[in-house]
RNA sequence: GCGCCUGUAGCUCAGUUGGAUAGAGCAACGGACUUCUAAUCCGUAGGUCGGGCGUUCGAGUCGCCCCAGGCGCGCCA
């Protein structure tokens, strides 16, 4: 609706450009959205104001002309375009025109609310990515949660979309892991070894160690001491994937390519980026290293990519990882990660324009902080002596439903406050409750209905007994969801999907208060089954897009 | 010291290229079950949009300067 407006207003400036009456049309992008009030009606535009200062006539002229061309133009959609205050254009939409959009939800089903916004574009979106050093933890969640949901909006809105996680399988925080897990092995066969000062301190290390202690025996205290931990390290790392990805999987996440660095490595990957940097002048060596200029592409300074001892930096690998992502040809590429990595995007966005991406074509998006807390007090957290709460102990006692809706409830780079207390509780204080007893509710509804014989039928309804008062308002929210997604893909931030579904189930819940959908009109039921039907149509689809259930009976 | 993020109701937060009288949920207070699920709903109250200056017809939104909190500034990962 939204860009159908949009569409006719653009039509209406231009044919006014074309009559001299404007100098430049193409200079104003036209935008209608939603007014503050809802007595404005149902869509609005400034655009007359923006022509107004651009042109200086004055802006009330201007909309009289635009509004009159577009009633010359016969478009019946609208009951009312009016003009406002100090020259906003306010359109009201006929409730024929929204009875249709009831009809297109019905009959679309599941694919109501797509769009082909996308058109088709490839989009590849890294998440998660934690080293496999030790279990997930509250922060992946969060991470998981927001790369997940904006994979659907985007698949939603007509992109073609890859997701995937990067496996820093390789370098010192790998080898330390080999040596924390060696020497709990060691502890376990009553040697005693210092444990490494940097080690890893949770107690998965000990229960790995036990596992290789169960299957070696005492057989590594034959081993040299780098063959020991080699083998504890890729033992380890082994376990701790196999763990993250069942964490996932419980998670609802599954991705579509798991990326080794280690493979990059084997493969000889790094050093061709390092070559291809080379061939364009893009590296120097000083100090005795090897340093690539990110400062002639936004960077602050340059950056090592080799270092003196003849080992190559993280950035290193992560430039030749995202020259493997540049070769396999997406239009877009967004990288999710923490937000104490702030630091790093300048320097990656100065590698994808060296390597020949475009400004626009990465993206990265930081997560900010989740903080526990039960019922007010909080929680706290020290990774250090490994004392992190776990995706998996947030699973156990929240569920996948409440932490998914939770960890989407906020801007992403906004620090997130998440109430273990709140997130079980089962009352209205609890948005993702709240929402499915809404749909619960419809379900209810649907079962009664079809015990007495009447089931939602588009074509069987005169829909015009909902086309006012309170059905007209449902349906009117209805009717963003596909902009709303198209709105999400946009700006990335897949936050407005939760805010949404409460002001949809909100809606339903008070409509329900206050209205029968069976009652002795057999006609209005028969109409409003089919607008509580998609209602929970959309509050499915939204939730699905979240990766929450919607459960028939609560 | 430099850079990034955040600052909006008691709490947690929305607020889409600058637009009309700044919104929601929770908490607080007062109400509604002979009912398709009261696990819900209705009503009341709640604000110097951190502070200041500026840009303009118009600023929560843009610019500059302060204040507060978080994070980052390695040949660490």
């Amino acid at each position: 609706m939204k860009s159908r407006i949009e569409k006719l207003l653009k039509l209406a400036v231009n044919e006014l450009a074309g009559r001299d009456v404007l100098s430049d049309p193409g200079m104003v992008d036209i935008l209608v959205e939603k007014p503050s009030k809802k007595e404005f009606g149902d869509f609005t535009t400034n655009v007359a104001m923006l022509i107004a200062s651009a042109e200086g006539k004055p802006p009330r002229d201007i909309a009289s002309m635009i509004v009159n061309t577009i009633r010359d133009s016969h478009v019946d959609i609208f009951s009312s375009v009016e003009i406002a205050g100090p020259g906003f254009i306010n359109f009201r939409v006929s409730p024929a025109y929204w009875v249709g959009v009831l009809k297109d939800i019905l009959n679309n089903k599941d694919d109501y609310g797509k769009s082909a916004y996308g058109k088709g574009k490839r989009v590849q979106i890294e998440f998660v990515s934690a080293n496999p050093t030790g279990p997930l933890h509250v922060g992946h969640g969060r991470g998981a949660a927001v790369g997940d949901t904006l994979a659907n909006i985007l698949k939603a809105t007509g992109f073609h979309v890859e997701t995937e996680y990067y496996i820093n399988d390789v370098g010192n925080q790998m080898n330390t892991l080999g040596r924390s897990v060696f020497a709990r092995y060691l502890e376990l066969l009553g040697r005693k070894l210092d444990f490494p000062e940097d080690g890893y301190q949770g107690d998965y290390i000990k229960d790995i160690a036990e596992e290789i202690r169960k299957r070696y025996h005492d057989d590594l205290l034959h081993y040299s001491t780098d063959e020991a931990v080699a083998l504890c390290r890729d033992f380890a790392s082994d376990v701790i994937l196999e763990g993250i990805k069942e964490d996932l999987d419980l998670f609802g996440i599954k991705f579509d390519r798991w990326f080794s660095e280690k493979v990059l490595h084997e493969d000889g990957k790094i050093q061709q980026a390092i070559d291809t940097l080379a061939s364009r002048d893009l590296v120097y060596n000083s100090d005795g290293a090897l340093w690539f200029r990110s400062s002639r592409f936004g960077d602050e300074k340059d950056r090592v990519v080799r270092k003196r001892d003849g080992t190559l930096t993280y950035f290193a690998s992560d430039i030749a990882y995202h020259m493997d992502k540049l070769a396999r040809g997406y239009d877009t590429i967004i990288d999710i990660w923490g937000a104490d990595h702030h630091g790093y995007v300048s320097r990656m966005r100065a590698a994808v324009k060296a390597l020949g991406g475009s400004e626009r074509s990465f993206h990265a998006l930081l997560i900010q902080l989740v903080s526990l807390e039960r019922a007010g007090r909080p929680v706290y957290m020290s990774t250090r002596k490994g004392e992190f709460v776990t995706l998996r102990e947030i699973l156990d006692e929240v569920g996948k439903d409440a932490a998914r809706y939770f960890f989407l409830m906020r801007k992403c780079d906004s620090h997130l406050v998440f109430d273990l207390e709140l997130a079980k509780k089962k009352t209205e204080e609890n948005p993702v409750f709240y929402i499915q007893y809404a749909h619960a509710r419809i379900c209810s509804i649907l079962r009664k209905a079809s015990e007495m014989g009447m089931v939602p039928d588009v074509d069987g309804a005169d829909l015009d007994y909902v086309s006012k008062g309170d059905d007209l308002e449902l349906i009117k929210v209805l009717a963003g969801y596909p902009s709303l997604l198209v709105s999400c893909a946009r700006s990335m931030e897949p936050h407005h999907v939760s805010f949404y579904l409460l002001e949809l189930a909100g809606l339903f819940h008070r409509f329900y208060n206050k209205n029968k959908v069976i009652s002795d009109n057999k006609e209005l039921s028969l109409a409003r089954l089919c607008l509580v039907d998609a209602v929970r149509q959309v509050l499915v689809s939204g939730l699905s897009i979240m990766g929450i259930d919607a459960p028939e009976v609560m």
